[in-house]
DNA sequence: TGAAATAATAAGGTCAACCATAACATTTTA
DNA sequence: TAAAATGTTATGGTTGACCTTATTATTTCA
């Protein structure tokens, strides 16, 4: 019952997976496109992890996370996010990098390396993103939140995570105090999907809605 | 001036030197074995090695790391340290295991995280194993010891470092108390390259040459 | 409903780091 | 000094994860 060992480019594939989809299908498109690889590429990939039992892919419907592909992804983002809590607390790294840092490390992570790690850290719950942390089986509750994209014009939330894995896209969001914890009250909302104009620690800030995507609030 | 970002595997190849030369060539056969490679694999990568300048290859003779070379290991073997010092006293990992931990690490870890790491760790100057930890520039003062299998009988002397890699060889090495620290007399030297007899914490233990070089004492 | 967008499949290519086998060169050592 | 050990070079092969270009299929939407 050792883990089959996942190649980084799984892993990759598999996390991502996890981190975009509440529980639908994920478009092989959009999942290239975090990726980084073309659209063919990730095609070809999906194919062998279908092979491999870890994924479901109904042609021009998406793709799913089996249930073991699920538990390998929850594996991932344990390691993940624990590396990312202490990259922050510990070592003082600097927020939006914390996430590209934390995932080089969680390849290279053996499992009771994980564990030991957890337990120094105080098996913390969620990483500074916000985003909880699995447990050693697997198992989290995801935060019930919506994105900010959703939210009514008027309306006060606050941020429960921050879903952005690029650095420059926390660094932007980062600037502009937009972080877990922060309250946010949403102004006004362009139309023909302009940006939403936010008040943010008394400030108003103007956020596109591709990138209120990142922000889950509630 | 930021480092090339050398591969995974040259910065075994590198490291792996560092680790084998006080300051001599090194037989490409050897270098095979310690990297579980082929000498072919060995000698096609040594050429490539070259054409970087990364290591001086003397047909016949032997590979040595350039300063260029050198600079790049040392900044391997510090990662490579510091995170065993994290290992051992952080996490509380197994003596043993952390060469191996710490070395795929160390293949994805950033300089900004190393550099935070060693201020973390309070700039450590040694890792569990006893051997220097290269600081920011990749100076470090080499152990001025000698491998145990040329020391004389009746010599008693003091383990600085344990220079195995292999977790088996670093477990039994442990297993009989061979370990930084230690003290250990030299009881008696078997004929015909055979082991060394040794009195370690009170105990009498046999120990193979081959394995006695792996024991930097004095 | 038909064009545009998206997805799938096929064919062929690259690159790093390995592998094996074989022939040949040099060094060591008995 | 000759045989054994070690090192070198050549050739060809594999694997994983990409790539491009091109064709075809399906879905979406105006």
């Amino acid at each position: 019952m050792t883990a089959p060992q996942l190649s980084e480019s799984t892993e990759m594939y598999l996390k991502t997976m996890a981190e975009m989809s509440g529980r639908e299908a994920v478009a092989i498109g959009r999942l290239a496109e975090r990726l980084s690889v073309t659209p063919v590429s990730a095609n070809e990939m999906v194919r062998k992890l279908d092979e491999q039992g870890l994924v479901t892919h109904i042609p021009y419907k998406g793709v799913t996370l089996t249930r073991k592909g699920r538990e390998a992804a929850s594996n991932v983002l344990r390691r993940q996010r624990l590396w990312e809590v202490f990259l922050y607390d510990h070592l003082k790294i600097e927020w939006a990098r914390i996430y590209e840092l934390a995932c080089s490390l969680e390849h290279a992570t053996a499992p009771e390396v994980t564990e030991a790690l957890a337990k120094f850290l105080g098996n913390p719950t969620n990483c500074p993103r916000g985003n909880p942390i699995p447990d050693e089986k697997g198992t989290f509750t995801p935060l019930n939140g919506v994105a900010l994209n959703e939210i009514a014009v008027g309306q006060e939330v606050t941020v429960l995570a921050v879903n952005a894995t690029v650095t420059d896209v926390l660094r932007y969001l980062q600037e502009r105090n937009i972080l877990p914890g922060q309250k946010i009250k949403v102004l006004e909302a362009a139309p023909l999907q302009g940006p939403l104009t936010l008040q943010v620690d008394g400030k108003e800030v103007a956020l596109g809605l591709s990138l209120a995507e990142f922000v889950i609030v509630e």
